[in-house]
RNA sequence: GUGAGUGUAGCUCAGUUGGCAGAGCACCGGAUUGUGGCUCCGGUGGUCGAGGGUUCAAAUCCCUUCACUCACCCCA
């Protein structure tokens, strides 16, 4: 074959679709509950949104972002989403809500896409569920996204690790960065390459080298560097989520790739994911409005990883109850006709209807109706059809009566109920 | 971008010292006129990832290349 999928990408088929759907549609559900209501942007962006937002320094805008040159005369350059908040921000200010009505909550669900290397968990085109909150800077709105996320995890029956930092605001983060910076220039013979190229590039990220873990743990922490306010705020953030009964680890070393967070930073883990592990991520962005153009609105928000959280959930769960399934079996032209007008009704009670193919004996029928795991098969032939009946026969038990027309439905209603 | 591992039937994998490409599962048919699973019998299915080299002879040895997987990196 060679017309095959693009590294990175993939189809989804049958469980692992429904496993997708399954942790939207439960995340849609608290969503209801929380008051946070959608908001659809585009997957195409002009590429300076990134630029400006998630950062020149960040790996995401300078090495992995698809993008290409639009056909207009400007050749006005696009990229695909490959995050979603900076989208959010942007509708956000073009509605004016800046400043009409600055306090919204959104969320948002879709694909994002990244060219990195593929691995367990990573993927080129990944989905992604996320939360944005304008207009709040107090801490009790920090704790109530982190409680939403806690929610669903029970919801989902998971456990995760919950791991929380604070990088500190414009007047703090200047003074601790700094401090990364010193701290790695004076230790430069002990770092390894990597950290070299962190240094220059995005000097946090020397706090999660896991080659030198010994230097990444003595250096300068952020929440030495706190002011009083953002000091406060942190706190207030711990005791609220821990009043409401998350679990949750202080963790100095959480520090995102992206330019644009400050002060709450939080990454969330679970176990059995492999080397990608973190299935939710996100943090304050007060300033980020601002940046892109729009009033002076604080900003907090988190993404979920979609297909880890489906990874997470797979290891762990247990199938849900499903429709009981019927293999309708028609034999012989008039029997195909009855069993369509059957088959209809069925599937109104509600019941999973699967109608064989007539063409093929009635043996290789029911072989194929054991074969898609059916728990009843109902048999129509010239006989039946002459008496308007069916044959009903349960699959698992090995055994079969004739019912009327009439009462075939009422009849698999019953079975169903047992 | 870097490293390691793996590529043989639709799937999971054997294949010895270089000597006729195999098994299990799945699929199709039969044993059983209109009755599945279990059993038995038969059948379909192969560019041994691709290209080159060595050899009388290559799935096997050598070179090149591609794909997939995992990890680094990055991050959801």
């Amino acid at each position: 074959m060679e017309l095959t999928r693009l590294k990175g990408f993939q189809d989804l088929l049958g469980t692992q679709a429904q496993t997708l759907a399954y942790v939207e549609a439960r995340a849609r559900l608290l969503m209801e509950r929380y008051g946070v209501s959608e908001i659809k942007i585009p997957m195409l962006e002009r590429i300076e949104l990134y630029q400006r937002s998630t950062g020149e320094t960040s790996e995401i805008v300078s090495k992995q972002m698809y993008t290409f040159s639009d056909r207009d005369e400007a050749g006005t350059t696009l990229a695909l989403r490959p995050e979603g908040t900076p989208g959010v921000v942007r509708a956000y200010i073009e509605a004016g809500m800046d400043r009409s009505d600055p306090e919204q909550r959104f969320f948002y669900a879709g694909p994002m896409f990244r060219r990195e290397r593929p691995q367990k968990g990573r993927y080129r085109q990944f989905n992604q569920f996320g939360v944005e909150v304008f207009g709040r800077a107090d801490p009790a709105c920090d704790a109530e996204l982190l409680v939403m996320i806690d929610d669903l995890r029970r919801d989902l029956g998971l456990e995760f690790q919950f791991e929380l930092n604070s990088l500190g605001h414009a007047g703090c983060r200047p003074a601790f960065r700094a401090a990364v910076l010193e701290y790695g220039r004076r230790h430069w013979d002990e770092l390894c390459r990597d950290c070299h190229e962190r240094l220059e590039r995005n000097p946090l990220r020397l706090l999660d080298c896991k080659i030198d873990v010994r230097l990444a743990e003595q250096a300068p922490r952020s929440l030495d560097y706190l002011c009083a306010e953002c000091r406060a705020h942190f706190d207030t953030v711990l005791d609220l989520i821990g009043a409401a009964g998350v679990r949750f680890v202080v963790n100095p070393r959480i520090v995102r790739g992206l330019d644009y967070y400050m002060r709450t930073t939080f990454e969330i883990t679970s176990t059995n994911l492999g080397a990608q592990n973190a299935v939710v991520a996100g943090g304050r962005y007060d300033g980020l409005v601002e940046v892109l153009g729009g009033a002076p609105v604080p900003g907090i928000g988190f993404a979920i990883g979609m297909e880890r959280m489906a990874l997470a959930l797979e290891a762990a769960r247990t199938p849900r109850a499903a429709l009981p399934r019927i293999a309708l079996i028609a034999l012989g032209e008039a029997a195909v006709r009855k069993a369509t007008q059957i088959a209809r009704e069925l599937r109104a009670m509600p019941l999973q209807v699967e109608m064989l193919s007539s063409e093929r004996s009635l043996k290789a029928q029911l072989k194929r109706a054991d074969r898609i795991g059916a728990n009843y098969a109902v048999i129509v032939g010239p006989d039946e059809l002459a008496r308007s009946a069916a044959q009903l026969r349960d699959l698992g038990a090995s055994s079969q009566r004739e019912v009327s027309l009439d009462r075939l439905a009422a009849e698999l209603s019953a079975a169903r109920a047992q």
